[in-house]
DNA sequence: GATGGCATGTAAAGGGTTACATGATTAG
DNA sequence: CTAATCATGTAACCCTTTACATGCCATC
């Protein structure tokens, strides 16, 4: 049997790059760094993917090797040299062709609902303890994804900036970050509550 | 040059087996086999984790080789024989020492979000498309966690439930999911709707 | 005799996480 | 002098995904 393989393109046919679209689509806001992608894509700021920097240098090079992208070298006197990185329009393209795409929907992985999903037969204190943390973590998030909106609209209303600006997409993101994490910071306020009710634990 | 790391280090033997503990989470509620197991953790129906059948039986292999999950083979007559596992004391120990390490919160991760983010660069038509494709897939799973729910209950109100049952977890995880897919439904038809406002597509 | 559900795997490729590594500049 | 921030990577390992593979039984 002659196993058919692809051969392993670095050039536009691959089927499943996950972050590489990701990617490019914060690129098309405009230039980044490799380290400001990383503030961007951090797990305490991103609103639709995350990713360690670690990915994003691997990345932005495969990339620019592939032509999606294009970067430019800018000299600092006052701090190390950057590159800075812009979509090319292969590189939109690829993205159209993404989007076009039917996407699945993405798995729901959670070490904490797993916790909670043995919790029955676990002592409930330290899942209570993990469940507090995670909603003060999430309404941290929620105040700043509040604090990013209002930038993002200036002085315009929400309705006002919907129906005009030429650039709604991060706002949207942004808009469904928010509402997630409001819906897991209740989630775990209330969990937590009720497992306390249920077995009294001290502190 | 001797160690010059970061003071973050957990400490905790950390090895950050993903699937394993859902697994062994699942087998709390009862004898499962691969076949199963892959039912429990299929996307369609998944609240809490998602693999495909492949991950299940090497996972499985796994536990049992760790001694962290005892398999019995059971013979039928009527279709093919099948192995159920249970958890052992070595498999609840190893949960428990899990529920003690905090979790990292999981990252957020989909390609329907990536397109939104680029959506003022992109034709929005396949994007609107796909948006209204994503509600109806969000209220079918809420309503497939609302059956799950009632049927998880029986005859009892959700308090009486909650407050008396011994059997807790999946019923808090299969509610998790289903704010988060009933979140996802109305953000997606609410995008959905804006963006045919801004950019109206035939059809 | 074809389809569909039950039941269990192996192999290869692709993607993500952790650990390790380096070096500049500014602020305290 | 120390820490923090800026800036960029490599390597190894682990996890996930996709494709391939097998075989039984019941029903239509």
């Amino acid at each position: 049997m002659p196993a058919r393989r692809h051969p392993s393109s670095l050039g536009v046919g691959g089927l499943t790059m996950a972050l590489r679209h990701a990617v490019l689509a914060v690129l098309l806001d405009g230039e980044y760094s490799g380290y400001q992608l990383a503030k961007i894509f951090d797990v305490s700021f991103s609103n639709f993917w995350y990713a360690v920097p670690q990915q994003l240098y691997a990345e932005l090079a495969k990339l620019e090797r592939a032509g999606l992208i294009a970067g430019r070298q800018v000299i600092q006197h006052d701090r190390p040299n950057k590159r800075l990185f812009t979509v090319t329009p292969a590189g939109l393209a690829e993205l159209a062709a993404f989007a076009a795409v039917p996407s699945k929907p993405s798995s729901i992985r959670e070490d904490l609902l797993v916790m909670v999903q043995a919790v029955d037969r676990l002592d409930p204190a330290p899942v209570i303890a993990q469940l507090e943390e995670r909603a003060g973590i999430a309404a941290a998030k929620v105040e700043l994804f509040d604090r990013t909106l209002r930038q993002l609209r200036g002085d315009l209303t929400e309705e006002t900036f919907l129906r005009e600006s030429d650039q709604i997409g991060p706002y949207l993101t942004c808009l469904r970050g928010r509402r997630f994490e409001q819906e897991n910071r209740e989630w775990c306020e209330w969990v937590a509550a009720l497992l306390r009710a249920r077995a009294p634990v001290p502190g």
